[in-house]
DNA sequence: GCCAAAGATTGGACTTTGTCTAATCCGGGC
DNA sequence: GCCCGGATTAGACAAAGTCCAATCTTTGGC
């Protein structure tokens, strides 16, 4: 679950982005926690030890590694964006208390009956929430 | 699937939501059109022909159906909250270039192998949202 | 119908999440 | 070592939503 820096800048290149320091310590939290992190999150996580990643280039990052097809969003708590290390098709169980994530794998939970598109469409992709609570 | 204001009054009163001139648009025009619609929207919406309602009592009426069962939240867009008059369990299509949403009955669309919860949680609720766009 | 109490509405300040910009910084290639 | 294009940054800005204290409406008892 850990990566090692070349690991990472392995990770980056593959998709032709440059490793700057801030982009691999960003890479690093996300990636080597594997959880579903929010932008003020990583923010925070990134800059534990000693200050030296913007919340711009937090920001900027992760919308260049979503671009990229690194990371994906996940839509769920209308307050913010979580970012999801994982891009694999699956879906999520959210603890409306806690605004925890967890993954549910795509083979365990299938959908059956999706309906036909309007003519010109495509799928961008199926997203469940199964949305539980204490008690 | 226009309501008449008794109509509206009488749908308030079932949840003992008294029914006030501003509730009573901002159910008018959830209702009424039975749309999928943001707060902002329905801002507009009320206001129309002869503005009569604030911002604040649109976010204060959602907030207040939406505890009373009287309509859900749609979290689909990380940008604002679409709300639904259709409380009934279903799920949404939700086009990414527009943002239109459109509903999906939950008798086509079937999910099995619902993962079991961690001991104490219930569900909430299991929402899907198709994602599809233009091409 | 009238009146007070309880509840609803309001403008505007405030908060939060995220974007934008123009100035500075940095590092890989020469 | 220098250069230059790309990356980073502080801080201004924007949009969605909440909060507050003052004011206005509704309602139920008479
Ligand atoms: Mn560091
Ligand atoms: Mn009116
Ligand atoms: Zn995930
Ligand atoms: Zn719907």
């Amino acid at each position: 679950m850990s990566y090692s820096r070349h690991q990472l800048i392995a990770l980056l290149r593959k998709r032709g982005i440059a490793p700057t320091h801030q982009r691999l310590e960003i890479a690093n939290v996300l990636f080597s926690r594997g959880e579903h992190l929010a932008a003020d999150q990583i923010l925070t996580l990134v800059n534990e030890r000693h200050a030296e990643t913007s919340k711009a280039t937090v920001y900027n990052t992760l919308n260049l590694f979503r671009d990229c097809g690194l990371i994906r969003e996940v839509i769920v708590d209308p307050k913010r964006v979580f970012y999801d290390p994982n891009t694999e098709p699956h879906h999520h169980l959210y603890n409306v208390d806690t605004s925890e994530i967890t993954d549910i794998s795509a083979d365990d939970l299938v959908v059956s009956g999706m309906p036909e598109l309007p003519p010109g469409m495509v799928t961008e992709g199926v997203d469940i929430v199964v949305r539980i609570r204490a008690l």
